[in-house]
This record gives structure tokens, C-alpha cells and sequence, in this order.
DNA sequence: TAATGGTAGGGGAGGAAATTCCTCCCCTAC
DNA sequence: TAATGGTAGGGGAGGAAATTCCTCCCCTAC
């Protein structure tokens, strides 16, 4: 390693250096105003959207897809009343933007009516609340004193209705009448508030009205219950009955502005002919800004010289429009259109007008929530550009970027923008591949890379302000980067069917595509709350009592019988476990018995948990009615799936199976929320109680069934559960091979499925065999479907699929299962196991090997132990806040060396920071916290309890490379003196320039010969990465900026580049011979 | 305060607590 | 500065080191 190099009081100063020059830097920005005109010439090709037919709306009905919904308060006068109206924006089958304004839409919510409450006493209980509701305003104090009688007579209606508080069985029909009251959603606010001190309802003095009912709901799910409007669903406005808007009528940018009374909705199923795509239009963007150097960009002082937009059509493969507008002059990019501007308010002008001219309907990007778009608005901002914000579709609002922080027990924590771009969908890549995948890291090169296959080039933002004061080539490649990055979000959403899979996902539960991702309960609220609606059940306002709740239990896990299986394991498993319990027994809100009455087993049972529930026969409970629907639709896309040849249509059925039975699955997690809208910890309770109560009869069934010699003596011995886990078991029948495991596997499952009620079924699914099973909820095996070959190797809960170690773990691990398991070879598995750690000792492992990440999943302040990826994310902060990891983030990192007893928190770097520093890894430390253990626990069933011994005190650990730190402590005040490069004999002082001491001089062409090899051997190592990296980056003449932190050839890249300056370095040592060093 | 599927469970790291080991010192036997 | 018998060995005190136990944290299985 690096001789020259004279440790961590280095680089410090260097660091400070930088920061001095930042004044300069910032202010340079080059101008273009000789070079450009004040207007830049711009080609609108295609921009526009189709014309409207004149005759829409008139004689012909319009049909539109809806994609975004909402809601906005409209104030009375004097001749109009206070209204909470809706606007649903989408697209027809042409492809025109359309804005539908809903109107006599009112939200509601109720009450039951009290003791004697009749239709005499409506106008009274109205005017009372009218008023009450009045004062309230004008306490409010919105200078609204004075509201005109018209207002105040309007502010509510009231209606009697019958139905029934979703909670409790009370008997068959026990419908009751309800108090509805209707009105704007200010209103129903003051209302609500009003109420709780009670009322004067009947004239007979204060009444209290109890608990509300649906007046916590979302407007936007209540309104599309109410009128049954599905998300992504179409609807049809007939001709005649909807008024189309001037253009200067119009509150939007739409083609067609059109407002419809609610009734004259006619809302169709996403069926044949309904269930087509509309052409959506789909803009993806990527920004660049010029930084300072060290710096990551600020909003508030550096400026955007580059946006990049590609357009699509839904279903086409091509974007149709590809620009990009830049600051200053840029050579042209083929295929690309490039508009310069001359400075970059022209740029954001020009492209905020682009945006209104496109008109698209959904915004993609990479991580355009929280970066690109919140950017723009505030540059925007700050070059007073109000105009600029403008690129929603409506007229007189501006889009406003609010901070959102976000938690959900699923999702983690993270603190989101928010940001309303109203009539558009924000859909950004980022947060769907957050949420639907789980990766080691989530940088759009490393997603491209796992999804696509794909690399791109990862250009620094330190390197960005030297391309853009270059000439008009340098900034060209900068706009191909632009270009690509706004490219490749479009590439994956196409890859990963997202936006179809939403799209399914909206129909399926009716909720429109969640703006907001994490809020997946909402679809789960609207799909009871429609149920609900068609059975007159309304779902009554919970109190949420926080924390101290206690929580219920759960399922299941059979203490696993360790050991490796060298004979095939069959596994049964109860097909959708949860739903089906629901669904066999009941179990519902609205069958849920407070205490028994009846006959048990006719009217009521109890479930092992303590709790009564009605039987079907009295009533059918609407959780499994939904979930009935659910599994159906699943067991339809399966078939779809089974039948259909295209490979990739295939995925997309399993794709929706698998959402379809995430929604089925949810229901039951939605009953136990207690934090949530819809809290039933009976159902949640007695659920997990019938699953554990069936999966110990299952194995006590199977056990006593499959005796030696039972099936007419095709059990060779007693079977024996060995482990289980919820809805699970795994079974030893001590058969031979894997035909004869699934013969009794299948016999068993029908056998042992008639114990249970219907639908309640045990299936077979797979045998393992081989199988290791190392813990409760770890182990691996060979997966078999059929007899004559496995499927895969399947691992479970071991470190090959976590991601909270380094991928030289997962990789050995891997390797070495694979060893054992397939090929069977133990001697070779160990074999590569004692390399690989001779190799770590020697330091030849990879850096992006041994990157670890965890998530920053609270804030620092609320961490209570000290945890690496912590303490290493405040230290970044310290040295760039901007790029620095935040909540919610995956913070990689890699062990340096470091004296002894330093805590691992300390030791934890950057791997960049490390690489650019050339700071040595402690790689013993791997080798005892990360490789060892694991690798102990796959070997300990074969070796026995010797395995660790074996794997870190062997011969293979002799040989290794020590490394000393040389950031920190005593390394600091030594001076490695110089040593000959023959026979590495100190040097004495005054030779310390020569290459070679006195006694190996006669040697001195041979040695140099030597190293000249070893030059030449990394020069051509070197070669051949950069090669690889111009291939990635497509460019062959110019120069690689590539610094993809996820990329592994850009650390060999690093590496190398490193020992051979060093080399070279050495090589200066022998004199004449000049080699130029390596350019950076 | 406000927010918003569930519980079970392995395993690593940090740190407190309990335990073991080592050294020093005093005292007594002889 | 002035000074005075020795060695072997038990056992307590003090403190370092190793070990155990508990909690926090992350991530996964289902």
C-alpha cells in the first residue's frame, strides 16, 4: 500500500481548501447572452394533444377514464349555498385531458337517531343545527360575520334513513333509523364538533347524539363509494345532460371542461370493452444543477442548467417527445431536441410552458418527489418566477411543496415532500420500486442494474460545474446523462408494469391510485366502506386509545427439530390461511356476538380465543363476502396465468394474483390495527387462535394417519413433523426419494383437509430435499414441484437474503449451499469457503463486497443504542448535509482498521470516503463478525461443533495481509522509512532515493524487469475496466466520469488506478525510465 | 400530539451486571 | 535519611479481564 501517502493530517487541509474557493465558484456560472437569442427556438412537434370533436357532450356521450379526484370548498352568496364540490380529472378514449365537475355532490355523515326522533322533527333538528353551525362560523371569524340567509338555511340537510352500526350482531334485521346529515365539508366539521356538546333536536331541549358514524372518512373514498366510481374505472357523461365550459369559463387547462349533476354519472365495471387504458400521457424528467464543489446542490443558490423530459403514450413502446432544455449553447444529441436557453429563467419558463402544452397526466422521474420537482418550485421561489409553478391544470393554482413526514410499521419512516400538482399524478419511480421491493441499495443505477440489467453513468455532482463551463460538447454529454436518467425511469416502470399493476390494483379496491403510497389502508377502508353502503351498515368514528393497547397473539412456530435432511421433506401448506378462516367461520364485524344467545353451533360459536360469532345462517358476514370476491378474482388471474405463452404477460398475472391476495391478506392486518379506522381485535384474536388451534391438528393428524406401514405399506416409518410455521408444516415421511414424498404428500393434504370446515384446505405444495434446517424461520433446501428436477434452491431467512450483512456473506453462503445441496460435495463447499477467507485475509476481496446497509429507520436524536450506520450518517452530515444519508435511507458502509477495543460504531466509513482516502478495511473483523458465524451454522450440521474452529482458526488463516491504520493513532507520527525492492532491507538514509540497497545492485535489471511486468500487468487490468466503463457509458472518445457507488467495476477501477500510481511511484525510484501517471 | 394492516422470531452490537482471575499485601507458622 | 533475622503460604482487598445477561435494533417468515 500506498508509502507516500502521509495519513489523515493530509487530507484535512485539503478539505478546507476547497471550502475557501466556494465563494469563486459559486458566483461563476457563464453567461450565454452573446452566444443565444433572449427567445430560444423551439420545435413543438407532437406536443399537443389530439383536437376535441366538436360534437362531445352535445350528441355524443363523452367517456372518460378517471385517474385523479378532488375535492374543494366552494363559498355561498347570496343566491348559491356553501358546497364541497369534486373534480375528477382523466382522459377519453382519444386521448383529450378532460375535467368533470360533479355537482349536488354533498359528503355526509350520521347519527342514530334518538328515542322518539321522527320525520316531524327534521325541519326543527335542521334549523337547530343550520345555526349551531352558523355561530361556529362566525366565531370562525373568515370575515364571514355577515352570511347570507340563503347560506345559513343550507348549511346542512338532514334526512331519516335505516341502518345499522357495522360493529355487533343484534339479531337478523335490525335495521334502525339513522339521522344522515349532508353538506359541505366545512360544515359537517363544524357540525361534528357542535354535536358533541349536544343538541336541541327535537325542541325538547339538548340531546346527545352519541357516537357519529363515517364522519372521520376521507371525502375523496366516500364520494367514490357513494357513487361507485372506481379508480382508473371509466365513466360516461350522456349527451345532453352535461354542460360543456367555454375556454372562458374553464378553471382548467383541460381540453374539455365539462360539469355533470351527480346523478347523470353513469359509472360502467372495468369489464371487456371498459377495461381498456385510455392513451395516458406520461412525462418522466431529470434535472441537473451545478453544485459547488464538496457541496451538494442548494435550492437557494444554485442554479438548474439542464431539464431533461421524455413524453409517452401508456402502451406504446417509444417516447414520442424527447428534449431538454439547457443553459448556454449544446452541440446537438441525435434523436434528442435541444433547447438552448439563454439563461435559466428562460429554461424554466419555456419548460414550465412546455408542461401546460403536453399536458400529461402522469409525472415520473427518479426520486422527483423530493428532488427534482421540490427544486424547481423553489427556484422558482427564489427567481420570483410565479409562473413556474403553474403546472397543474388548474388555472389559479400554483403548486406548493409541504414537508409530509411519513410513518407506517410496514413502510418505516421517512420524511416526504409533498407536493400538489393538481389533475396530474405524481409517480414517481423511487418511492414504487421503496415500496414494492426489497433492495440492498435503491440508487437509480443500482435499480437499473437489478431490474434492467443495465448500468448507467453515475456522474458525481462535483464534476457537473466543470462540464458546464466547458464548450458546447461538454455540456452535450451532460444532456445525454440528463437525458438517460429521465430515460430510464420510463424503461423501468415499463419493465416492472407498474403503472398497470396500480392501475389493476385502483379497480380491484376502488381507491384511486394512491398519490401517497404508503397509505395502502386507505384501499382497504374503501372497499368496506362500498360493502357497506350496498348493506346499509355505516361504520361508526373509533377512538383511538394510543399505546399502552395491549397486543393479542399470534401464530404458530413448531419447534423446529434441527439437522440436515439428507431424505425428501414434504411441505403442507393452508392455502390463504386467514382469509379462509374468516371466510369458513364467519367471522365479521357484523356477526360479532357480544355474548351468546341461542344455540351454539346453529346460532353462534365460539372460537378458541373466547369470542361469539353468529353463523351464516343468521347472517352473512361482509369481511368474508369481500374476501370471497377476492379469492375468486385470484384463482381467475391464476388461470390467465397458467394459460397464457407469453412470458411476460405471465409475470403480470402473477403480478395481480399476488396483489389480489396481499389485499385478501391485509384485511385480516387491517382488523388488528388498533391505531386504525376499522380496529376488531375479536376477528384479529380469534383468527390467529383457529390457525394455531388447526396447524397443531394438523400435525398431531398427520403423525397418527401416516404410521409405519400405513397406505398399504407405502410409510416405511412413522412420519414426523420436524417443523411449521403459521400455515405450514414440513414432513419427514422417511421415504427415498422425492416421487414417492409427493405420492403421500398429496394423499395427506386431502386426507388431513377433511378435519376443517370449508374453504379451509390443506394443500400440498413442495418437497425439500436435500433440507437444512437451521433455525425457527431458518433454513434452505432444493425445492421440488415435479420428480425429476428442482425448481430452485430456496433460502430462507439466512444471510443470503438479508440485506443487513455484506455481499461477500450472502455470496459465500450461497456458493456454499449450493455446494451442499446440489452438487452434494461437502469437501468442496469448505474448500471454497477456507479460499475465500484466505483471500479476505489477504485482501484480495472486492470493496463493493464487503459494503454493509442498514436503514436509518428513526431519527438520530431517537436512537437509544449506539448503532454503526447511525453514528457514520451524523458524521456525513458533518461533512456534506446535502447528499448525507436521511430517515428512511440505507446507509452502506465498511469496516476500516482501527486499534483494538475501538467499538464498531467508529470503525464504520463511507465506502467512497474510503476509497477516495485509500483507508485499509479490517478485514479480520469480517471474517470473525460477518463471514464466520453463518458460515459456522450451515457447516455445524455436517462438522459438528469443531465447524467454526475449522473455518477461522485453519491453516488458509496463516497467510494474511496486516494493514495498519493510517487515519488514526500512532500511524500518524511514524515515518516508514524506504526499503530496497529486492530484498526489502531498510534503506539507510541517504540511499533512501535509490531503488535497490548495496547488495542486491547486481540484480538491479532483473528486479526491474520484474516490476515493469507487474506495471505493465495493472496498466492493462486497468485498460480493460476503463474500457468497460466507456462501453457503459457509450462514449469511446471521451473521458469516464463515472462514479456509480453500486457498480463494482467503479471500485476495481478506483483500486486499481491506486496501486498502480503507487507503482508508479516505485517505478520513479529506479530512475531514467518516465512513465506518465494515470489521469484522474 | 398524531398517526394508521398483524405477531413471531433470529441474531448482532452495545453495555450493564455478575463472575473469574490476578496481583498485592498482611499476617502467621515455623 | 536511616535502616536489620528468613521463607512458605493462607486469605482478603482491589482491580482488571472475561463472561453472562439483557435490551435495542434490523430484518425476515408467515
Amino acid at each position: 500500500m500506498s508509502t507516500k501517502r502521509p495519513g489523515g493530517a493530509s487530507f484535512q487541509p485539503e478539505v478546507k481548501r476547497k471550502r475557501e474557493s466556494d465563494e469563486f465558484e459559486q458566483c461563476y456560472v457563464p453567461k450565454f447572452e452573446k452566444e443565444l437569442p433572449a427567445t430560444p427556438k423551439i420545435d413543438k412537434t407532437g406536443w399537443a394533444r389530439p383536437a376535441v370533436d366538436k360534437d362531445l357532450g352535445i350528441t355524443k356521450s363523452i367517456a372518460c377514464q378517471v385517474l385523479e379526484v378532488e375535492t374543494y370548498h366552494e363559498d355561498g352568496s347570496a343566491t348559491t349555498y356553501d358546497r364541497t364540490n369534486v373534480k375528477l380529472y382523466g382522459v377519453t378514449k382519444a386521448g383529450n385531458s378532460i375535467c368533470v365537475i360533479v355537482t349536488d355532490y354533498f359528503p355526509h355523515f350520521y347519527f342514530q337517531a334518538p328515542q322518539g326522533f321522527g320525520v316531524e322533527h327534521i325541519q326543527t333538528a335542521q334549523t337547530a343545527i343550520c345555526n349551531m353551525v352558523a355561530s361556529a362560523k362566525r366565531r370562525g371569524g373568515s370575515g364571514q360575520n355577515q352570511l347570507p340567509g340563503k347560506v345559513v338555511d343550507n348549511l346542512v340537510h338532514i334526512e331519516l334513513v335505516r341502518g345499522e352500526n357495522l360493529y355487533y350482531f343484534r339479531g337478523a334485521d335490525t335495521k334502525v333509523p339513522f339521522v344522515k346529515v349532508t353538506g359541505s365539508t366545512e360544515a359537517l366539521h363544524k357540525a361534528r364538533m357542535e354535536l358533541r356538546n349536544g343538541i336541541n333536536l327535537m325542541g325538547k331541549g339538548p340531546v346527545n347524539v352519541g357516537n357519529l358514524y363515517e364522519s372521520n372518512i376521507n371525502d375523496i373514498v366516500k364520494f367514490m363509494a357513494k357513487t361507485n366510481i372506481v379508480g382508473c374505472g371509466w365513466i360516461e357523461l350522456p349527451a345532453g345532460k352535461c354542460q360543456i365550459l367555454s375556454n372562458s369559463e374553464k378553471s382548467s387547462r383541460c381540453q374539455i371542461e365539462v360539469s355533470v349533476n351527480v346523478k347523470n354519472l353513469i359509472v360502467h365495471e372495468s369489464e371487456g370493452e371498459w377495461a381498456d387504458i385510455a392513451p395516458i400521457r406520461t412525462l418522466s424528467l431529470d434535472i441537473e444543477c451545478i453544485g459547488r464543489r464538496g457541496v451538494f446542490p442548494e435550492a437557494i443558490k444554485d442554479p438548474i442548467i439542464q431539464i431533461a423530459n421524455l413524453v409517452k403514450i401508456e402502451g406504446e413502446t417509444e417516447p414520442f417527445v424527447r428534449n431538454c432544455f439547457v443553459l448556454g449553447t449544446c452541440a446537438p444529441v441525435v434523436g434528442s431536441n435541444i433547447i438552448q436557453c439563454v439563461n435559466e429563467k428562460v429554461l424554466l419558463e419555456k419548460w414550465a410552458e412546455f408542461v401546460r402544452e403536453v399536458d400529461p397526466d402522469i409525472i415520473t422521474g427518479y426520486n422527483i418527489l423530493n428532488f427534482d420537482l421540490p427544486y424547481i418550485l423553489d427556484r422558482a421561489k427564489v427567481l420570483s418566477l410565479p409562473q413556474v409553478s403553474h403546472l397543474g391544470r388548474q388555472k389559479d393554482k400554483g403548486s406548493v411543496v409541504r414537508d409530509a413526514a411519513i410513518s407506517s410499521k410496514q413502510m418505516g419512516s421517512r420524511v416526504n415532500k409533498s407536493i400538489d400538482i393538481h389533475g396530474r399524478i405524481i409517480f414517481d419511480v423511487l418511492q414504487v420500486v421503496l415500496r414494492d421491493y426489497k433492495l440492498r441499495s435503491y440508487t437509480l443505477n443500482s435499480v437499473s442494474y437489478q431490474f434492467l440489467s443495465e448500468q448507467k453513468e453515475d456522474v458525481e455532482h462535483n464534476i457537473i460545474p466543470d462540464l458546464q463551463r466547458g464548450d458546447e460538447q461538454t455540456r452535450r454529454r451532460l444532456a445525454q446523462y440528463c437525458l438517460k436518467d429521465a430515460y430510464l425511469p420510463l424503461r423501468l416502470l415499463d419493465k416492472l408494469m407498474s403503472i398497470i399493476n396500480y392501475i389493476e390494483m385502483a379497480r380491484v379496491t376502488g381507491f384511486i391510485m394512491p398519490m401517497n403510497l404508503y397509505k395502502s389502508w386507505l384501499q382497504i377502508l374503501s372497499m368496506m366502506l362500498r360493502r357497506c353502503k350496498q348493506n346499509n351498515f355505516f361504520l361508526p368514528v373509533i377512538e383511538v386509545n394510543s399505546g399502552d393497547g395491549e397486543g393479542y397473539e399470534g401464530a404458530t412456530v413448531i419447534d423446529p427439530i434441527r439437522g440436515f435432511y439428507n431424505e425428501p421433506i414434504a411441505t403442507l401448506d393452508f392455502a390463504s390461511l386467514y382469509p379462509s378462516i374468516m371466510i369458513a367461520h364467519n367471522l365479521c364485524y357484523t356477526t360479532l356476538l357480544k355474548s351468546p344467545q341461542g344455540v351454539e353451533n346453529e346460532d353462534y360459536i365460539r372460537t378458541p380465543s373466547g369470542q361469539y360469532f353468529a353463523t351464516k345462517s343468521k347472517r352473512h358476514g361482509l369481511l368474508p363476502e369481500i374476501l370471497e370476491d377476492l379469492l375468486v378474482a385470484r384463482k381467475r388471474a391464476k388461470n390467465f396465468m397458467k394459460n397464457e405463452k407469453d412470458e411476460f404477460k405471465r409475470m403480470v398475472y402473477n403480478g395481480r394474483q399476488l396483489a389480489l391476495k396481499i389485499s385478501a391478506n391485509s384485511v385480516y392486518g387491517f382488523t388488528g390495527a388498533v391505531v386504525g379506522k376499522l380496529p376488531c381485535l375479536e376477528i384479529s384474536q380469534s383468527v390467529t387462535a383457529f390457525g394455531r388451534k388447526m396447524i397443531d391438528m394438523t400435525k398431531s393428524e398427520v403423525e397418527r394417519i401416516y404410521k409405519k406401514g400405513a397406505l398399504e405399506g407405502k410409510c416405511p416409518a412413522d412420519a414426523k413433523v420436524i417443523y411449521g410455521d403459521t400455515d405450514s408444516v414440513m414432513v419427514k415421511f422417511g421415504v427415498e426419494n422425492v416421487a414417492q414424498a409427493m405420492e403421500i404428500g398429496l394423499e395427506a393434504a386431502k386426507e388431513v383437509s377433511k378435519i376443517f370446515t370449508p374453504p379451509i384446505k390443506l394443500e400440498f405444495e413442495k418437497v425439500y430435499f436435500p433440507y437444512l434446517l437451521i433455525n425457527k424461520k431458518r433454513y434452505a433446501g432444493l425445492y421440488f414441484t415435479k420428480p425429476e428436477v428442482h425448481d430452485k434452491m430456496d433460502c430462507k431467512g439466512l444471510e443470503t437474503v438479508r440485506r443487513d450483512n455484506c455481499p461477500l456473506v450472502a455470496k459465500v453462503l450461497g456458493v456454499c449451499l449450493e455446494k451442499l445441496l446440489i452438487e452434494r460435495d461437502q469437501q468442496s463447499a469448505l474448500d471454497f469457503a477456507k479460499r475465500t477467507i484466505s483471500d479476505l485475509l489477504c485482501n484480495k476481496i472486492d470493496i463493493s463486497l464487503l459494503i454493509i446497509s442498514k436503514e436509518l429507520t428513526k431519527s438520530g436524536d431517537k436512537y437509544q443504542a449506539k448503532q454503526a450506520h447511525v453514528e457514520l450518517a451524523a458524521r456525513m452530515k458533518k461533512r456534506d448535509a446535502g447528499s448525507a444519508p436521511r430517515l428512511g435511507d440505507r446507509v452502506p458502509y465498511v469496516f476500516v482498521a482501527a486499534a483494538k477495543n475501538v467499538p464498531a460504531y467508529e470503525r464504520a466509513e463511507d465506502p467512497t470516503f474510503v476509497l477516495q482516502n485509500n483507508i485499509p478495511l479490517d478485514t479480520k473483523h469480517y471474517l470473525t463478525n460477518q463471514l464466520a458465524k453463518p458460515l459456522a451454522r450451515i457447516f455445524e450440521p455436517i462438522l459438528g461443533d469443531r465447524a467454526e474452529k475449522i473455518l477461522v482458526e485453519g491453516e488458509h488463516t496463516r497467510v494474511r495481509t496486516v494493514v495498519q491504520s493510517k487515519v488514526g493513532g500512532l500511524a500518524a507520527f511514524t515515518k516508514k522509512s524506504a526499503t530496497c525492492l529486492g530484498c526489502k532491507s531498510v534503506l539507510p538514509k541517504m540511499e533512501s532515493e535509490n531503488a535497490v540497497c548495496k547488495h542486491c545492485e547486481p540484480k538491479l535489471p532483473e528486479i526491474y524487469a520484474s516490476r515493469l511486468v507487474t506495471m505493465h500487468e495493472l496498466e492493462n487490468h486497468f485498460g480493460r475496466l476503463w474500457t468497460e466503463c466507456q462501453n457503459c457509458a457509450k462514449t469511446m472518445q471521451d473521458k469516464v466520469n463515472c462514479s456509480a457507488r453500486d457498480c463494482p467495476i467503479y471500485y476495481m477501477r478506483e483500486k486499481v488506478r491506486n496501486e498502480l500510481s503507487e507503482t508508479n511511484t516505485i517505478m520513479q525510484r529506479f530512475g531514467d525510465p518516465c512513465f506518465a501517471p494515470p489521469t484522474k
